[in-house]
DNA sequence: CGCGGGTGGTATACGGCGTACACCGATTCT
DNA sequence: AGAATCGGTGTACGCCGTATACCACCCGCG
């Protein structure tokens, strides 16, 4: 009877609730927000009761991407192997482009868990099924990388000039005449000033990637050197 | 005449001497091993001496980046963009693999060093020597991502299987038929069993995306559609 | 010669983090 | 009814980065 009056005042807890609590404290203020005693403090715990539901932070961020990952639709069947790997990871990247903390997660996980592990497993399928040696589908798997999650570390850096107008100008100056190259791409390029279109920088990328390995495979590519793609 | 005593014992503190000592200490331990405590103690100083040097530890980590890029050697000139790339890349790759903690600081860094700046506006140069558009050469840099640094994200996991040798062989019979294709992949190709050739992976991928970078340009490729590389 | 001020160190302390350990009430099983 | 287990609490430890205050020394200056 009292247990279940209390039970309704503060529902037990269960790994669900706390993965949820988690995943808002991230999607607010990112990965490093959801510390563990946040977490128990939005559920009105004590940090150490996460403890017996969760082996540690790691795992935590484990279950928060996990449970990310049971939300990615499984791609309608296509012709080729190499639509089928494009749809798979554009599905991924739908779905992990909601919550900005998995990019983070991803890079630093060290353990895959089950669901990483179907994901890679589902993409070197679409391969074989396509027909690739295991050798090629092996360096395939390398060359898409972390690209394979959807996301691509960005490296290109928005160095903010200063507030102060007349600094500002100088510094632009110094700044064009250091990398003169840098400076020619950012007011050349098509989408100029504003900021990059990622969708279409990733579809960029992945079928650059793709097609390199259908013309690999085209070629009876293999590792050991015969059969290897024209260097020009 | 004290001073100068004193000086002797223990030298002045200086950012050279700071940089030295978190890199040392970075290769032994990871980058995280290099917190301000454990390099302050190495030089027999109080943690906070170093903010006389450093504004925060960012500003360290930037400074051992910054001086591992600052030994990276200039490339020979080369007839074509793609070899220029191609061996800039590798130039980084060989300075920066000599340290393992430089994946991680470039991976977390935030702002960009007037170095960082350096290599990736050589990078655009060269490209912008052989001709590339702009355009081509923005999505091109996009595409490279980490790579350009000479490093890719290991994502492909190392599950380890159990010690006890029953229970070894029962959990990869399991794994073997929920990942059939990973199994396959990693006991049919060539190196089955060894460790990957880190060296021939990463020229693999790099090639791949010259390549396809190489082959948009002839085929005078623009992000708004005109031109573009046929699907199939 | 003395003396004020910057420069480069110290000492202390705050607020965060993950988590080991001991404990304890309630529930459940025998 | 009694024992064991489960799911919570409370406390504490050892890390982390760094703000703030202080203090000794060396400098150039009057």
């Amino acid at each position: 009877m009292y247990g279940v009056y209390v039970s309704t005042v503060r529902p037990r807890l269960d790994l669900e609730r706390i993965v949820d609590a988690a995943t808002a404290i991230a999607d607010e203020g990112g990965l490093d927000a959801a510390s563990m005693r946040a977490v128990a403090e939005r559920l009105g715990v004590t940090p150490m009761a996460l403890y017996k539901h969760l082996d540690d932070r790691a795992a935590l961020v484990d279950a928060m991407l996990d449970r990310v990952l049971a939300g990615v639709a499984s791609p309608a069947p296509t012709a080729s192997w190499d639509d089928a790997v494009r749809s798979r990871i554009m599905a991924v990247r739908a779905a992990l482009s909601s919550h900005a903390w998995t990019r983070q997660a991803i890079e630093t996980r060290e353990r895959a868990t089950p669901r990483v592990l179907a994901h890679m497993d589902a993409l070197m399928a679409d391969m074989f099924e396509g027909g690739l040696s295991a050798d090629l589908v092996h360096h395939a798997m390398h060359a898409l990388s972390t690209r394979m999650w959807g996301f691509t570390r960005d490296v290109l850096p928005t160095p903010v000039p200063p507030d102060d107008p007349r600094e500002r100008a100088a510094t632009m100056a110094a700044f064009a005449t250091a990398y003169p190259a840098i400076v020619r791409m950012a007011t050349t390029a098509p989408h100029a000033g504003e900021a990059c279109d990622d969708d279409a920088e990733f579809a960029f990328a992945l079928d650059l990637l793709l097609d390199g390995i259908r013309r690999r495979h085209e070629q009876a590519w293999t590792s050991t050197g015969a059969g290897d793609a024209p260097r020009r």
